[in-house]
DNA sequence: CCAAAAGTGTTACTGATACACCCATGT
DNA sequence: ACATGGGTGTATCAGTAACACTTTTGG
C-alpha cells in the first residue's frame, strides 16, 4: 500500500503515505503487482519496504476515485520501475475482510503521532482494502530502481521471497499459478528476454513457472516448429562454458500464438 | 446492483436498494455473479431486473465492511437460486472509473425522492463502483427463483441476452471468456448437469462454451477414455427420436482432472 | 582430465482427426 | 420414406516423449 503523486493537505516527515488525501481516492480499494523480471537464469519479483514498515510488500497503490483500477496499476508500474506500455494483466481480487485489519498498520499510525484510539479508527487507512492483483513481465536490464529515504525497491529470486507484509505472499502465489496456466494457453518470454537469448534462458523460464523440467532438445525443435523464435548467426557464452547459438523471437509468430493458443504440456 | 438483508433507516417503497444502509458496507465494491444453468440443450444465464429500472442485469450486491468479498458472492447466489456450496468462482474485476456514473441512477433516485441534485450527489449510490464478477455453475432444476414485486427474476437463453444495464454485458463475455479457457484446461459440466444425462447434453455444453462443433464419436471416446463417465444401463429420450445411453460422472476421476489438468481442444 | 553445457538425430508410441455405415423411431 | 440423432469401428498422421553420443572449454 504505497506512495502515489497525490497532494498532501498535512505533512508527516518520513512517511509519504500519510501525506494523501484520503478524500481524492476511492476507499477502500488499492491495486498490487507482481513484477517479474528475469536475470542470471533466475526469476525474479520486484519488491519494496518503507521505511515505516518491517516488511517488504508487492509494489502497490491506491486508486482515484476518478481513476480507472487498470489506469492505477499503471502508474504503479510507472512510478516504481519507470516503464510504460509493458506486458500487465490483472488476475485476481484479493477481499477477505481482515487482510488489511492489521497491527503493523495500527502501529505505524501510533509511530507518526495518532496516539488517539479513536484517531486511528477514524483513519481511511484502518478500513478493509480490497485489493486488485496485477502481474507485470518485465525485461530486467530496462528497470530503473530509484530507491529514497522513504522506500527501498529490489528484486528478490522468486526462490528466495521472505514473509511479505498482510496477504501479499498469497497474491504471489496466484499470481504464479495464473502465469502458469497462462503459459499452457499461449507462450510467454517475449515480454522477459532480451532481444537475443539462448534456448536456455528460455526453457528456465518456462521450468520454472511450470516447475518442472524440460527436455532441451525437445524444447528447441518445439519452439522454432512453432517458428516462434529464430536461430541468429551470433553465440554468446551467457551459461556454460561453450559457446551458445543466439535465438530472438519472430514478433509476428509470438503474437499470433498468444491469441491462437499454442500449447506446452511435457 | 441488488438488494440485501441489511436494516433499513429509512423506507422508500418499492425500492430495496435503497432501504440499504450505506454505511454497513465496504464504500464503493460490488459483486456480480454470472449464473449459468443447461436446459432443453441450451446454455442459460439468470437475469434480474428491478421495477426502478428499465434494464436487466446480473444479480449482484453490495459487500459488507466486515464481510469477505467471497461471502459477499455466496450471499448473492443464494439469495437468487436459494443454492448453496455451488461451484463459484471470482473471474475479473470491472473499475473502469466510469462505469456506474449512469444516467439510469440518477433517474432512479429522482424518481424516489431525491429532487435535490446536491441530496443525489452526495448518495452513495452515486459514487462509481468497482465490482468483482463472479460465475456461477448450477444444476438448471435445483434452482428456486422467487420473483417479486420489487425484483424479477428469469433465465435468458444464452444466445438471446438482452442489453444490460451498465457495462454487464461486457462482464458476461468475460465470464464465457474465463469459462473458455477454463474448459481449455479441466472438465466442465459436472456442476451443470443431473445426475444422470446423455452424451449429447454433454457435448452441447463443450460446444456451447468452446463455440465450435465437436465430433460426436471423437468426444465420447475420449469422455470414456479419460474416465470421466461412465455408461448406465439406463435410455432416455432426451433429444432425438431414438432412445441415447445414460452416463454418470465419475467423481473421482473428474476432481482429479480438476486439479491434474485435462485437455480438449479438437 | 573432468564437469557442465551445447549440438545433433532417431525411434516408438500415443492421441487427435477424419471418416462410413447401419440402426431406431416419430412425423 | 425420410430426417434426425445414436451406436460402432478404423485408418492415418502428427506431435510428444524418451533417449545417446559427441563437442567445447574452464577449472
Amino acid at each position: 500500500m504505497p506512495t502515489d503523486k497525490h497532494t498532501s493537505k498535512k505533512s508527516y516527515a518520513g512517511s509519504k503515505v500519510l501525506q494523501i488525501d484520503g478524500d481524492s481516492l476511492q476507499q477502500g480499494v488499492s491495486v498490487d503487482c507482481v513484477i517479474f523480471g528475469f536475470h542470471d537464469g533466475n526469476m525474479k519479483v520486484l519488491l519494496n519496504k518503507f521505511s515505516y514498515y518491517t516488511q517488504w510488500m508487492l509494489p502497490g497503490g491506491f486508486v482515484g476515485k476518478e481513476e480507472s483500477i487498470d489506469t492505477a496499476a499503471d502508474r504503479v508500474l510507472k512510478n516504481r520501475t519507470g516503464l510504460e506500455n509493458v506486458y500487465l494483466k490483472q488476475f485476481h481480487t484479493f477481499g477477505d475482510w481482515k487482510r488489511t485489519k492489521l497491527p503493523e498498520n495500527e502501529e505505524m499510525l501510533i509511530l507518526r503521532g495518532f496516539e488517539n484510539p479513536k484517531d486511528r479508527e477514524k483513519h481511511w487507512l484502518m478500513q478493509r482494502f480490497v485489493s486488485i492483483g496485477y502481474y507485470a513481465l518485465v525485461e530486467y536490464s530496462k528497470v530503473k530502481i530509484e530507491t529514497n529515504e522513504d522506500e527501498e525497491i529490489a528484486w528478490f529470486d522468486l526462490k528466495d521471497i521472505p514473509e511479505l507484509y498482510s496477504d501479499h505472499n498469497e497474491i504471489l502465489e496466484k499470481a504464479l499459478y495464473t502465469l502458469r496456466i497462462r503459459l499452457s494457453i499461449s507462450p510467454i518470454g517475449y515480454e522477459l528476454l532480451p532481444e537475443k537469448f539462448t534456448m536456455t534462458e528460455m526453457r528456465i523460464i518456462f521450468e520454472t513457472i511450470l516447475q518442472k523440467k524440460l527436455d532441451r532438445r525437445n524444447f528447441q525443435r518445439k519452439m522454432l516448429a512453432a517458428g516462434l523464435v529464430y536461430k541468429l548467426d551470433e553465440v554468446s557464452k551467457k551459461f556454460g562454458v561453450k559457446d551458445s547459438a543466439l535465438f530472438s523471437f519472430d514478433k509476428e509468430k509470438y503474437e499470433k500464438a498468444l491469441t491462437d493458443g499454442f500449447l506446452i504440456l511435457e
